[in-house]
DNA sequence: CATAGGGTTATTG
DNA sequence: CAATAACCCTATG
């Protein structure tokens, strides 16, 4: 087993999120990123990555079928577009959805630096997106954790934890919510 | 065609 | 700077 340091790990994620899953000498591109690492090393450390997250996720959501990564590439290689001045035309801002690579990296970073350290995630992780882009992503994605949730459990006394839940923005949906506090019934 | 999902921007603490 | 809300676009039924 080869020693992990925090600047291993740091040129790992960097060159995780930097070259794509689709190529085959990924492991080999990625050790020579990072000195003294043999693919071996890395792949192993990869997997331990992937087991981590598979454990945060465990339990919470269902892991979909992840085994291979049918990701499919476009030709978008570049994921900064903040940055351009070059801008006669009004550019839609076209929202580039996150790759598997970034949950897992943002997961990972999650579990590592804690809830609200988007700064550090961005700058230590997941380099690729912006310490908003990170806090957003969070964002929906905890909005999305709360949702299957409630879909899963439906409602239960294990649902209390400190505080009243407080729902603040009731879709429109007519299911019962959790401990008869409050129905919100409309009528199309 | 309506709505849920997912990303960015704006507002507030 | 982070947490939250609002806005907007796209995928999907």
């Amino acid at each position: 087993m080869s020693t992990w340091t925090r600047d291993d790990d740091k040129l790992f994620e960097h060159g995780l999120v930097l070259y794509p899953e689709n190529i085959a000498d990924r492991w080999q591109l990625i050790a020579d990123h990072v000195p003294g690492k043999t693919p071996d090393d890395i792949m192993a450390h990869y997997d331990d990555l992937v087991h981590d997250v598979f454990e945060i996720d465990s339990g919470r959501i269902e892991p979909p079928s992840y085994t291979d990564d049918p990701v499919e590439l476009e030709g978008d290689c570049q994921i900064s577009f903040g940055s351009n001045k070059k801008n006669n035309e009004i550019e839609r801002k076209k929202g580039t959805p996150w790759t598997e690579e970034e949950h897992r990296l943002f997961l990972i970073g999650l579990e590592k630096y804690g809830k609200g350290d988007w700064r550090s995630i961005s700058r230590n992780v997941v380099i690729s997106r912006t310490p908003t882009q990170v806090a957003s992503h969070a964002q929906k994605y905890f909005i999305r954790q709360q949702a299957m949730k409630k879909e899963r459990k439906r409602s239960s006394i294990h649902d209390i934890t400190t505080a009243v839940d407080t729902k603040p923005v009731p879709p429109q949906s007519s299911f019962q919510n959790q401990r008869g506090s409050q129905n919100f019934n409309f009528t199309v």
